[in-house]
DNA sequence: TTTAACATTGACATTGGTGTCAATACACTT
DNA sequence: AAGTGTATTGACACCAATGTCAATGTTAAA
């Protein structure tokens, strides 16, 4: 009897990675199945770990839970300084700028996040944001043309943005159906809309 | 010593009072804490009953909530229905329905509810809404003399209003600071795009 | 090889939400 | 006044999620 691979009883990861891979599939259960099922034994179950050592990475449920927060949370800051930085290189800027912050809020799951942040009162984790937001505002006044002297119309038409791409991710999917509305019909109203707000036409 | 009222060591009320109590109570509980706080024994405190006569009269937890969601969404739909006909008797028509939903998602809680139907994956509560949502596209058909055979526009252009009437009730209180900008620039965003949006200059 | 650090685990205690059941109190009819 | 329907309750059982603790396996350094 060959003794087959010497397979340890025990998986032993790094912090880092078992830390990581907690966070993966944490995220995913949110997404998935939603906020209720972001628990310490599913989290141990989707990562073929014990329920105890996730609290002995992340200190305890809520822990786990602020991890998670901020770990999706860095994503879409992440992507938001991606929209930025094709905003300064791309010349076709509106269009791309609006798929970009809706990919985020969509796939990326942060209109889960977003809406449990509101749902579960968690204010604080919202001000995680708003260095990119506000460097989503500058990059977009430097490159749109249109009105330079006029920052308080910018920072509207982020917020419209922002706005319309997690209503469309968390509510998009089940009121866009009822309206015989494809799936990019949002997206693609808003990117209509754009030049007809940022052009002076618009009145105040 | 002089008897004060005689009061009973119960309070009993008819099973529509005790049920209406318990979906306020609900409501609030919802709206101002979150689902988490959507339970037997909160809603029983609220409302100074024991939480297994809530049970009596809701069945279960689950049917509590089943309760809670069909009444907050009968709400909705009322409100979308006065929007409606406000339409059909107010002649300054696209302000007031703006002004409907947004109210409507904010005040009523119909954003909390909707975020949580979402997160909770209880799609099949989104069904009530449709009624009331094709309702509101007759409505403004009727109503808008601009573009009699473009249905489609119709559509996307009540999409939107209720996709930024979600949004800015749920995250709208957080990003709009952000942003600088007051409590009711998303609406006033909203309603100086309409008639941009429904004038057939915009290009399809 | 020995050892030290630590990731990992199972057994157990605790708590809170849910649900069952039998008994009780209130309101209305007769 | 007696009786019936039912709203209401407390005691109890159950389960899932959280957390504690002591012990154990694994890895890397000494």
């Amino acid at each position: 009897m060959p003794q087959s691979s010497p397979q340890p009883k025990r998986r032993k990861r790094s912090a880092e990675e078992a830390r990581s891979e907690a966070l993966d599939a944490a995220r995913a259960l949110l997404i998935e199945r939603g906020p209720a099922a972001v628990t310490l034994a599913n989290v141990g179950r989707a990562t073929e770990m014990s329920h105890t050592n996730v609290i002995h990475h992340f200190g305890s449920a809520a822990g786990l839970q602020t991890a998670l927060m901020e770990y999706m949370i860095r994503d879409l800051a992440d992507a938001l300084a991606d929209a930025v930085s094709a905003l300064h290189v791309d010349a076709a800027a509106p269009t791309r700028l609006v798929d970009h912050v809706f990919d985020a809020f969509g796939e990326g799951g942060a209109g889960q996040l977003a809406a449990w942040l509101a749902l579960s009162r968690e204010f604080e984790h919202f001000d995680l944001l708003r260095d990119a937001v506000v460097d989503l505002v500058e990059a977009v006044r430097a490159r749109l043309p249109d009105a330079p002297g006029d920052e308080e119309r910018t920072r509207g038409l982020v917020l419209l943005i922002a706005i319309c791409a997690f209503g469309d991710a968390v509510i998009g999917p089940h009121l866009r159906p009822m309206l015989g509305q494809g799936d990019e019909a949002t997206r693609t109203l808003v990117t209509q809309l754009l030049p007809l707000l940022a052009s002076p036409s618009a009145t105040r």
